[in-house]
DNA sequence: GTCTATAAAGGGATAGAC
DNA sequence: GTCTATCCCTTTATAGAC
């Protein structure tokens, strides 16, 4: 808190003016991060046709957003340990959040030709992909985040790739036991 | 500390005879999780045939041992988000236990027919596979760990079946793909 | 070796002046 | 609204008695 309110160039107790506790403040800003990805994701969505360039741009635009807030997500991420934390990047409290952020992967989505399984599983398959690139960023000492941008590229790639493949009703076996296993951990819900 | 004192039932003082810091204390501990790992795992490989009994057991056994510990990892689990912490998960002072486990994953593969891009890949692909089932055993509240056992066949399952699929000549392009694009972001060394 | 007590620093939060 | 000062609790680490 103290190095936030410093940051802003104000005392530590006008943060305790404007929010009634860190976690407050905290959550203000989780959402306000997500606020402002779903606003430019869609003003950017209808000029971006292709598949890679969406997801591309979805993930690219989040960095944007986060990419001065290094040392606040590295501290924040302390919480993902603790399940019943409420700022926990993993917890029930700020699963509304994922849910909007995987609604923008589910609209990438939207215009391709996709097996109903795949159009259910492919959201939190790229949110997952998108936590894992959050991560990389976090510990990428390259200039200008380069080699998180490229980490981008490239793995978008292989996503579209992959999906190329994995759409085939020769593969639906497959999906169908990915699909069973992510439900009975409960990591998408009992359909 | 306090709490790992107590736990043994000895004063917090005494930590400090035992140990010089905090940071001494646990990296003991990771590296003697390690070493039991090791242990464990090379007594049970060379019983266990199946390549799906292989894995199942590597991550069954670490979770065995790490069971009883859930609430320090998640503790320790904050530093991950810190690049330059000596205790991260993921920073360069924990880089030779990553890589001792990594080696496990490596031995357990060695009977199988692999093409050497493949052979090069998937340790560290497990190692990811094994720190998400880490994860999810946090949050898992089923009793006896039901649900993570579930998703460690389950999952070894999948991977077993994908090896299948992707040990296919057809798919080298595929594999080149993914080991460039892991070289390039520096998870796997430069050729 | 083991304990108690305490120093020292950090961080969340509040009080009260302006 | 904004600041300064301070409280209070936690946590790492040390001092010193036994």
């Amino acid at each position: 808190m103290r190095e936030v309110a410093s940051e802003v160039g104000v005392a530590l107790g006008l943060a305790y003016y404007y929010f009634p506790s860190k976690e407050a403040l905290v959550m203000a800003y989780y959402e306000r991060v997500q606020r402002e990805h779903r606003i430019v994701a869609q003003q950017n969505l209808p000029h971006t046709r292709a598949l890679r360039d969406r997801l591309a741009m979805l993930l690219n635009t989040k960095l944007d957003i986060l990419k001065d807030d290094r040392k606040l997500l590295g501290a924040l991420f302390r919480y993902t340990g603790s399940p019943d934390h409420p700022l926990s990047f993993l917890g029930k409290n700020t699963a509304p959040l994922r849910a909007d952020c995987m609604s923008l992967f589910a609209e990438a989505l939207e215009p391709e030709r996709l097996p109903d399984d795949l159009r259910e599983l492919l959201p939190l398959l790229i949110w997952a992909l998108h936590m894992g690139v959050l991560l990389y960023f976090l510990y990428d000492a390259s200039p200008n985040l380069r080699r998180t941008r490229r980490l981008v590229d490239g793995s978008v790639g292989l996503v579209v790739g992959f999906l190329g493949l994995a759409k085939s009703p020769l593969l639906r076996p497959v999906r169908r036991s990915v699909m069973t296993l992510l439900r009975d951990a409960r990591l998408i819900p009992r359909s």
